[in-house]
DNA sequence: GTCTATATCCAGATAGAC
DNA sequence: GTCTATCTGGATATAGAC
C-alpha cells in the first residue's frame, strides 16, 4: 500500500466524518425515515449521488452513529468506574459532566437523543437493534454498581439500586431531549437537584 | 338533521377512534414519517383507502393525536392545581399517578413519548408544531407554581422551582419513554426516589 | 362504507460521463 | 471524486365500482 493510498484513505475517512456529522444532526431531529439523502447532501453543498460514493446506504450511515455513540459513552462508564474516588464524588462527577455536556458541546444530546429514539423506534435497521440490545446495558449496570457500593458505605440513600440507576438516566436522557428539543431556550438545572437523588 | 345522520355521526366517530387508537401505537413506536397508512390499516384489518374515508391526510391523524394528548394532559395539570391539598402532597400525588399511569395504562407513555417525540422533532407538521409552541407550557408552569408555594411553606427544597420543575418532567417523560421502548420489561421506580428531589 | 385500481410523486440507489 | 441522469420501488392520495 503507497503513501497515495494512505494519503486518499485519510482524506476520505475525514469527508466520512463530515457526512456523519451532518447526520447526527439531522437523524436527531427529524428521524431517520424524515431524513432524505438529499437533506444531507444538500447540507454538504454536494450532491446526492455523492453520499453513496462513502456510504452504501442511509442505513449504514446510521448504524455507524449509533455504533460510535454507544462506543463514547461506554468508554465514558468505563474510566468513570476505574477512578479512584469515592463512590457518591462519582456520581457527582458524572452528574456534572453529562450536564457539562448537555449544555456545551453540541454534539453530546443529540448522540442521547439518537440513542434514545433508536431505543424507542422499532423502525430502525436490524444492525441498529443488536447494537442497541448489546451495549446499552452497561451505562445502567456501572452506575447501579457504584451506587451498591456507595449505599455499603453509608454514603448514598438506601433505595433499590437499580430503580436509581434509573431514575438517574433517564433523568440524563430526558434532559437531553429537552436540550435538543428546545435549543437556544435550555438552560442547565443546577446539578445539585439530581444529587438529592442520592443523598 | 334526522336521527339516522346522528346515529351515522356516532359510527363514524367510533371509528376515526379506532383509527387513532392504533395510529398513537404505531407514531410512538415508528414516528411519523415511518409509519405507513397501509400500517395503519393492516393492523385494523381495513384496506388502505379506507383510512382516507375518515381522514383527509396522515397528518391529520397525526395533529389529532397530538391534540388530545394536550388536553389529557393540560386538563389533569389544571385538576391538581385547583385541588385543596398542600404542595408536597399534589407533587407527591402527581408523581404517583404519572407513574401509575405509565406501568398501568397502555395508552400513557404512548402520549408522553409522542409528544416527547414531536417536540425534538422538525419533521412535524406545522399545525403539531404550533400546538406544542401554545401547550406545552402550561405543564411547566403549574408544576413550578405548586414548587414556589411548598417553598414559601418551607415544605419543599429551595432550588431554583424552574430547574425542580425541568427535573421533574424530563424525569417522567424519560420513564415513558424508557417504558415505551422496553415494554414488559420496565418495573416502575420507588415514588419516593423522586420525591427525594423535592424533600 | 368498503373495496380495488390507479395516478402521481418522491426518494433510494445505480450507471456512466467528465 | 464528483456530477447528472435514470431506474426502480414504494407510498400518498384519488377515482370509481359495488
Amino acid at each position: 500500500m503507497g503513501r497515495n493510498t494512505i494519503l486518499n484513505q485519510k482524506i476520505k475517512d475525514e469527508r466520512r466524518g463530515r457526512i456523519l456529522s451532518v447526520a447526527l444532526g439531522l437523524f436527531a431531529t427529524k428521524g431517520l425515515t424524515a431524513t432524505k439523502i438529499t437533506d444531507i447532501a444538500s447540507a454538504l453543498g454536494i450532491s446526492q449521488g455523492l453520499v453513496y460514493h462513502y456510504f452504501r446506504s442511509k442505513e449504514e450511515i446510521f448504524v455507524e452513529l449509533i455504533r460510535y455513540a454507544f462506543e463514547r459513552m461506554n468508554e465514558a462508564c468505563r474510566y468513570l468506574e476505574s477512578l479512584d474516588l469515592p463512590p457518591l464524588e462519582k456520581i457527582r462527577m458524572a452528574i456534572t459532566e453529562l450536564l457539562k455536556g448537555i449544555e456545551k458541546n453540541e454534539d453530546t444530546p443529540l448522540y442521547h437523543l439518537l440513542i434514545a429514539l433508536a431505543t424507542a423506534s422499532d423502525a430502525i435497521p436490524a444492525q441498529a437493534k443488536d447494537l442497541i440490545k448489546n451495549e446499552n446495558m452497561l451505562s445502567y449496570d456501572v452506575i447501579t454498581r457504584i451506587i451498591i457500593k456507595g449505599q455499603k458505605e453509608g454514603a448514598i440513600k438506601k433505595h433499590d439500586p437499580k430503580d436509581m440507576a434509573l431514575v438517574f438516566w433517564t433523568t440524563i436522557k430526558g434532559l437531553a431531549i429537552h436540550k435538543a428539543a428546545h435549543g437556544r431556550k435550555y438552560k442547565t438545572p443546577d446539578p445539585e437537584i439530581l444529587m438529592d437523588i442520592f443523598i
